[in-house]
DNA sequence: ATTGAAGTACACG
DNA sequence: CTAACGCGTGTACTTCAAT
């Protein structure tokens, strides 16, 4: 039997500014205001990064991942909020079953990749009509029922990007936020991907980025907004290979629009760990030694509560005051309960690094590869 | 030839 | 001097060793 094959029609669902949003629904009388969510700025001294800032903040300059104390010299008088992961939890939870509600309606797929995004893919009637007439109303409907019920029930906006693909449908979410639709039909993919900066293509990064600059830079015609995906089309699939292995490869299909993942695809855990920054650097075993406990006894409290039983590997991260981060690990096979061997492990890991004698930053425990029943 | 283990690099929200 | 830079998780790659 010959299957003709059909455009798929994804939805891209991004929640704005989430963390702010839900700070805002908690408290409308912060409405307007600046606020940043993350660290504690204590005056400009903290040592942690922006979660998130509502838009208001962004006006200052303040975007996720900033260094706090760059985010309180731009603007001190934001509302600075630390972090309700239990508030946020809920929330998500919340708008995830509405979401999941919708694709039932629509006889779809539906696939979470974070605590506030999902992928949404239409099925059934109205994705046929869709591809008869590829009139984008049914879809727009659809989208701002979607937007509706998410603000009516859990009072935060949502922006989302429909496309052919996961790729082009997560792109399009983030092209007009906040509170945004953009609908990217299948034969206007590559007019829409063009002339978008590298860096919005999903696995692009900092140092990826850099090295494309290196290459194409020295084309002509890159000019002062830095290369586009249009640029990025003109290098041959072979020079991406040669210069990013099996990466270049996915490099050179982005850049076209090509993503044939599967929407729905589930992944168990593969690890679980927690690391903590010290107040200062530190090389003292005194000071050291109690944090790697409690972080143990936290990750394994967590596991515990997961559901893991047994495991395989335990890794002791260690961050100097120079920012050059190690790990060290250790296989073997471990029982939850046996808290004594774990910490053993985790301290003999931990012995080689304080041997070096270097004042340390951060600190890091993480336990993987679980067994299965 | 394949698999496991250890360690690093990079990305994302 | 040229800054500031968390946390939790995943994937890919390299290197070395054992099966």
């Amino acid at each position: 039997m010959k299957r003709i094959s059909k455009n798929r029609i994804i939805f891209h669902v991004d929640l704005d500014a989430f963390f702010a949003s839900c700070e805002e629904r908690e408290s409308p009388h912060f409405r307007g205001k600046p606020i940043v969510v993350g660290a504690d700025p204590k005056q400009g001294t903290g040592r942690g990064v922006v979660s998130t800032a509502n838009y208001t903040a962004r006006k200052f300059g303040i975007h996720s991942a900033m260094p706090i104390s760059q985010a309180y010299r731009l603007c001190p008088s934001a509302i600075f909020l630390p972090v309700n992961g239990a508030l946020y939890s809920r929330v998500s939870n919340a708008v995830m079953a509405i979401l999941q509600d919708f694709s039932q309606t629509y006889k779809g797929k539906f696939e979470q990749t974070s605590i506030d995004e999902a992928y949404i893919e239409i099925l059934g009637r109205a994705a046929s009509a869709y591809n008869r007439s590829y009139s984008c109303d049914c879809m727009q409907k659809i989208a701002n029922r979607i937007r509706s019920k998410i603000l009516d029930r859990e009072r935060i906006t949502a922006s989302i990007g429909i496309g052919p693909n996961m790729l082009v449908a997560k792109i399009a979410s983030d092209f007009q936020k906040p509170n945004g639709l953009t609908i990217v039909k299948p034969t206007d993919v590559q007019k829409f991907l063009d002339p978008l900066p590298i860096r919005k293509l999903p696995g692009i990064g900092p140092k990826t980025e850099t090295e494309l600059m290196k290459i194409l830079g020295s084309s002509p015609s890159t000019g002062a907004e830095g290369a586009t995906v249009s640029h990025l089309r003109k290098l041959p699939q072979s020079l991406l290979y040669e210069h990013f292995g099996r990466h270049g490869i996915s490099l050179y299909e982005s850049a076209r629009g090509i993503d044939n993942r599967i929407v729905g695809k589930t992944t168990e855990t593969k690890s679980i760990g927690e690391e903590y920054t010290f107040k200062e650097d530190t090389g003292s075993a005194r000071e050291i030694l109690p944090i790697l406990f409690s972080l143990t006894k936290n990750v394994l409290r967590s596991a515990q509560s997961a559901g893991y039983k047994d495991f395989k590997t335990i890794t002791v991260k260690i961050r100097y005051a120079n920012f050059k981060t190690h790990t060290k690990s250790l296989s073997g096979n471990y029982s939850i309960e046996d808290i004594n061997k774990i910490e053993q492990t985790a301290l003999k890991l931990l012995w080689r690094f304080i041997s070096s004698l270097k004042k340390i930053r951060l600190i890091g425990f993480r336990i993987g590869r679980f067994t299965k029943g």
